[in-house]
DNA sequence: GCCGTTTTCGGCCCGACTGTTTTCAGTCG
């Protein structure tokens, strides 16, 4: 069976756990969720790596002895280290730390002194009043742990898409604006950072009295429970179950605190080293030089003093940023202004709800100066797929439709047949400007055969772009089994591009393989695949994948002026 | 377990809040 590099990354992740409860030295547990952490956001498959003999410890984190553990993963399946735990600690304590409140220790001492595995035994440990025996367990931890094992079994702890997140936050935002004697309010955390799913939101605000904030704060009619409250940090849990965490700082720390606030912890923990190398202090309240303050008011202002440019929040996971930065290499990130047009839009010839006309003018609006109509093919009839002689109708309402400003091309989105041949025929493809090409139906085939489906597709002059090519849904899906990497060198070789998709519940491809792309060289379409004018606007949410995938304008064909775009389409 | 412009040994980011304590460990981010 192949080894993926997030196998590798679960095994260190769950040596991590072990050791955790093991009691063993932190600092050698780290050095586990470093590993995982970093094995896990690798754009190349380690398992080539390996076979290509090359030295994984050339990677940050990675010595010898994890390199020789990840030669073992790779070559047997399995870790000896790893399954000699397993023998010392039952495997299913590590799911009792999924109990928000219950760390190591607290599991560790169920299972010693109870001798609890599963929540199951712990859920009879507290009826029975047994876990009161235990010294740390009170009334208010037996009624926390019950209420957070009633959240884990309906599934509530899932992460939020980030369009959710996004409105929930707003609301927040607003509200808090209205707290006496409150001056800025900025959201931080994950939601800065724009990754695909949010677990929770941070928001960080500086006023004149804290404790005030706090007060209107948990007051916030959505709230559902108030799971902590102090004087400048409290945290919430709405009624749709997404925690809230707000901070309060001083104005002159507001910098240092959006930093720390924002995260992601790896990177923090980074500046945060690098600061002691210069013999300072970093934390939320600045940058300290013994007692002195010499940066924290401003987000730039702390990276200077750091010896760095800016980062920006989407570039902050530790994968590479800061050495980036350190040798002035930091990408030069594309913005929403780069985007000149969307080459992925339905019309209600299909399933969408709006008119060609219509969808043109909100494209305008945003400032577009051109559009792709591509409506689905004739495979997917419950999408009311076109056949032929539809699709060249809707062809002939676009050469008369003219809406000033903006460009329509003529576009489909095909299907991928299951062969691997294009759901229309070549006689009308040539009549279009822009071909989508994508997989929506026979999933589950082998990563072997899929690849080849997709690949075999590519062949055929007119594919131009393969829509979200993983086929996932957020929380509903997982993507097909593809071999990602080798469908980008096959569209990089055929001068194929890959799309982003910006449904907020696809993000396909995501931040990980946006980086991969970019230094495979395969270009990227941004494009929405809106099914109504409104739906343009989550571009926004695909421009935030491509940063955090570290794209840059020349990585993203829609940011090319017309004339440059029908070129490169034309293969 | 990793790492080195103080070091191949001895460090390893830093602070807030809770609950159960009676000065702090555990958890979280």
């Amino acid at each position: 069976m192949p080894i993926h590099n997030s196998d590798i990354a679960d095994i260190f992740s769950q040596i991590a756990d072990f050791l955790e409860i093991l009691g063993d030295n932190p600092f050698r547990i780290r050095a586990y969720r470093n590993a995982s952490r970093t094995v896990g956001s690798f754009s190349k498959n380690i398992s080539d790596m390996i076979a290509n003999n090359e030295d994984l410890t050339q990677f940050p984190g990675i010595g010898k002895d994890l390199a020789g553990k990840i030669r073992e993963i790779v070559e047997t399946g399995t870790l000896d280290f790893m399954e000699r735990l397993r023998k010392k600690l039952p495997s299913e304590l590590i799911k009792l730390m999924n109990i928000a409140g219950l760390g190591p220790k607290k599991v560790a001492k169920l299972y010693k002194e109870l001798g609890i595995t599963n929540i199951e035994q712990l859920k009879k440990a507290i009826d029975s009043q047994k876990i009161f025996e235990l010294e740390g367990f009170g009334e208010k931890t037996a009624q926390n742990i019950i209420e957070e094992i009633n959240r884990l079994e309906q599934k509530e702890s899932e992460r939020f898409m980030i369009s959710a997140a996004q409105q929930y936050a707003q609301s927040i935002v607003e509200y808090l604006k209205k707290a006496e004697g409150i001056n800025d309010v900025s959201i931080a955390g994950s939601l800065r950072r724009r990754r695909d799913t949010i677990r929770d939101i941070d928001i960080l605000v500086t006023c004149e009295n804290s404790a005030k904030v706090m007060e209107h704060f948990v007051k916030y009619d959505e709230i559902q429970k108030v799971l902590s409250k102090g004087k400048t940090k409290s945290t919430v849990l709405l009624r749709s179950n997404l925690q809230v965490d707000v901070r309060a700082v001083p104005q002159e720390s507001f910098g240092s605190a959006l930093q720390y606030f924002t995260g992601s912890k790896e990177h923090s923990i980074e500046l945060r080293k690098i600061a002691i190398k210069k013999k300072y202090k970093l934390n939320e309240y600045g940058v300290f030089s013994g007692d002195k303050q010499i940066a924290g008011k401003k987000e730039e202002d702390v990276y200077k003093s750091l010896g760095l440019p800016y980062i920006e929040p989407e570039l902050r996971e530790n994968r590479g940023e800061i050495e980036a930065a350190l040798n002035g290499k930091l990408p030069n990130l594309i913005t929403f202004g780069d985007i000149k047009g969307d080459l992925h839009m339905h019309s209600n010839y299909t399933d969408g709800h709006a008119s060609i006309a219509q969808m043109a003018q909100v494209a305008k609006k945003k400032g577009y100066s051109y559009i792709a109509i591509t409506d689905h093919s004739q495979h997917i009839t419950v999408a009311g797929g076109l056949k032929p002689h539809d699709l060249k109708k809707q062809i002939s309402e676009i050469n008369k439709t003219s809406v000033k400003g903006i460009t329509i091309l003529k576009g489909s989105e095909i299907d991928i047949l299951e062969d691997g041949s294009l759901d229309l025929p070549d006689e009308i493809l040539k009549q279009l400007d822009v071909r989508i090409c994508s997989v929506h139906y026979k999933f589950n085939l082998s990563k072997e055969k899929q690849t080849q489906r997709i690949i075999k597709a590519m062949d055929n002059p007119y594919f131009n772009i393969l829509a979200h090519p993983t086929g996932r849904l957020i929380n509903k899906r997982e993507p097909y089994d593809i071999d990602i990497e080798k469908i980008m060198q096959a569209a990089k070789e055929k001068n194929c591009i890959l799309e982003l998709n910006s449904f907020p519940d696809r993000l396909d491809i995501n931040d990980i393989f946006c980086k991969m792309a970019k230094d495979i060289g395969v270009k990227i379409a941004i494009n929405t695949d809106a099914h109504r004018p409104g739906d343009l606007d989550f571009m926004h949410f695909g421009i935030g994948q491509a940063r955090r995938g570290w794209l840059e304008p020349k990585d993203v064909i829609n940011t090319l002026p017309l004339a440059q775009l029908k070129k490169i389409l034309k293969r």
